[in-house]
DNA sequence: TAATTAGATAAACATATTTTGATGCATTAG
DNA sequence: CTAATGCATCAAAATATGTTTATCTAATTA
């Protein structure tokens, strides 16, 4: 019954629908979810970690980044996610998609013609 | 979303599944449901409401009564019932099964050779 | 009609969850 | 080595949810 409890509890929370459906499309680190997202990054982290102590998620550390993807290994939280990506119409999260496409069109100017105020940027510079 | 968001808000509770579980084999009155969780009527109450809110509950009342049972006009919510029942054991809720039996028992025996001190238990007497 | 009962609802309280701001630890770049 | 970056984590504050107690209404029965 608690695991019950807690795969719904992962799933019962705007923000965390909203990561979700951006791994959709596959794996982030957490600097991208929390640009896409316009949120601080301790905010992001915390659901992160709902959703993966609750098996949605799988994490992989690389250099010092950590990137997020969604876990399909169980079959029932597979199909509930494919449930909730089906029930957010693509509208929902059209700004958020777009702070990411931005956000990564960024990144991969990295070591180019950066401006000096972007040599700070996460993931960039 | 938000409709989603309440599907599962709806789901993330134990109480609430137990009530769902219980009404798995048909309509129950409210102070069945008291009767079988054990709990205080207001809180029940308030999680049937919960339940009817998000739509996975109908009532309808019969003269002082309020009947309360699963809504199964919505597919998604309807699988999502049927997962939670395939999940949760019936060891789970077996005492909530024995006193809603104890509590269906007395009901019956109603203007029998009912005891003084049960003449004013509700449904009964 | 008066007393009882089923159940809703509201206010006060308690608990749980989320958000923020600060800090610490790796990792990498300079 | 020193700075900067990415991210986790913790404590405090803010918010949301659930629980209790009291009260109210409608229906019912004596």
């Amino acid at each position: 019954m608690q695991d019950l409890l807690s795969i719904f509890k992962a799933l019962s929370e705007e923000t965390r629908l909203r990561i979700l459906k951006l791994l959709e499309n596959g794996e982030l680190c957490v600097c991208d979810i929390v640009a896409a997202l316009d949120m601080v990054q301790p905010k992001v982290s915390f659901h992160l970690n709902a959703l993966k102590e609750s098996g949605f998620l799988k994490d992989r550390k690389q250099g010092r980044w950590i990137y997020y993807r969604l876990d399909d290994s169980d079959f029932f939280r597979r199909f509930l996610l494919l449930s909730v990506f089906e029930r957010i119409p693509k509208e929902a999260i059209a700004e958020d998609r777009r702070r990411l496409d931005d956000f990564l069109e960024n990144k991969q100017t990295k070591g180019g013609v950066v401006p000096i105020q972007n040599k700070k940027r996460c993931c960039g510079g």
